[in-house]
DNA sequence: TAAAGTGTAGGTGAAAACCCTCAATTTCTA
DNA sequence: TAGAAATTGAGGGTTTTCACCTACACTTTA
């Protein structure tokens, strides 16, 4: 597991890079250089922690494409494209597709780093909902199929008895699968219970009677 | 309560928004339109659903400046900008600040209807959630201080003996106001009420013992 | 001033949830 | 094939919630 977050660089230019990577690492961030958008591709995992600082024009895979393929990877590493060229509807494009910003040449240091820093803060955030979530999700899976519909039931407020008797079986057996599930849910009360639910994407049928 | 959405449309040049009205128009929308920025701020009511196309340069207030000021009232009518000129770094700045989409003329009309298409959609769905927001508060505000207190006692999943010890009041006291925050909050179930909290803005202390 | 609302607290009893143990059957898996 | 997990059910107990009821002091409002 990773620690400390990483401004990948991908962008053709060698001279661009260099100063870019001597900017970020003035600051005491690390900086990690690609000059080609499939180098990057290949070699980065989607648990690092960090954000990406990417050319928009590039020999080979070119800088949305780039950002095209990590959508579809449904990486969440935020992107700050850099541009030579006032493309307006371009610029929209990538940041209708979810960058967090589009910076033009040439810009003040100060800028760059205030993007940057915003970006790791993002991706921060971000990684510590997937987190939670993931943690949700992993308890859910836990539960057999028996316990799921046991808590969609418990979860859209229905008493034991109304279980049981939507799920044709008996009170006793109700009663033991809720206990299960609030031990395998590591929950105390039914308020945490709804919670977890709620706020991690479990999804909630609320099977109508 | 207006139940059809309003394509506001603020330029100062009379040709474009002739021209943008009739493109709306043609398809059942419809159009209002303002050649003042200031003119649409003094007759804007919040409640109106709608989208704004919004033009970039004008004489008096800018496009973005009218952004700044919806966004200071908290007003959430998608802007759609509209520009002629290729000025990237507005451009995203716009879009960070929240703006759905930013068009450079010429436009393709189908392009055009298809970004207020768009927009519409989010300001319906902005809304619906606004609405059952608003709907929550209104519930909550029913409240008396000490069932606000209980409230909470309850989502964060205590006891009725734990809460009337931390509050400092009966058992007997506790019940009352929980059985008064259910009635107030037109729910039957604790679920009920933990996901009308949660999922309504309504903060929880988590009052700590 | 009277009525309404709030906060307080008690009683009774029913219903529900929670806790434990035990056990039979089936189904999945090592 | 044997053991583990899932599903089912039951007995018997405690604890908690819930639904009624009553009551009184205090504040705000009509």
């Amino acid at each position: 597991m990773s620690i400390d977050a990483i401004v990948y660089v991908v962008d053709d230019d060698a001279a661009m890079v260099e100063s870019l990577s001597w900017i970020i690492e003035s600051v005491g961030l690390k900086a990690k250089i690609f000059t080609q958008a499939q180098d990057f591709l290949d070699e980065y995992k989607p648990d690092q922690p960090g954000c990406l600082l990417l050319d928009v024009r590039m020999p080979g895979m070119s800088g949305p494409e780039l950002q095209t393929k990590l959508l579809a990877l449904s990486a969440t590493l935020p992107i700050i494209f850099i541009s030579g060229h006032g493309d307006v509807p371009l610029a929209v494009r990538v940041m209708k597709a979810g960058a967090i910003d589009f910076l033009t040449k040439p810009f003040n240091d100060q800028v760059l780093l205030e993007s940057i820093n915003r970006a790791l803060r993002f991706d921060k955030i971000t990684r510590e909902k997937q987190q939670e979530n993931a943690q949700a999700e992993a308890k859910f899976a836990l539960l057999s199929p028996r316990e799921v519909q046991v808590l969609q039931g418990i979860v859209s407020g229905k008493q034991n008895k109304v279980i049981s008797s939507e799920l044709m079986i008996s009170l006793k057996t109700v009663e033991a699968h809720r206990a299960s599930v609030m031990k395998k849910m590591s929950v105390r009360s039914v308020p945490e219970l709804v919670k977890l639910v709620l706020t991690n994407g479990v999804q909630e049928h609320a099977t109508q009677d």
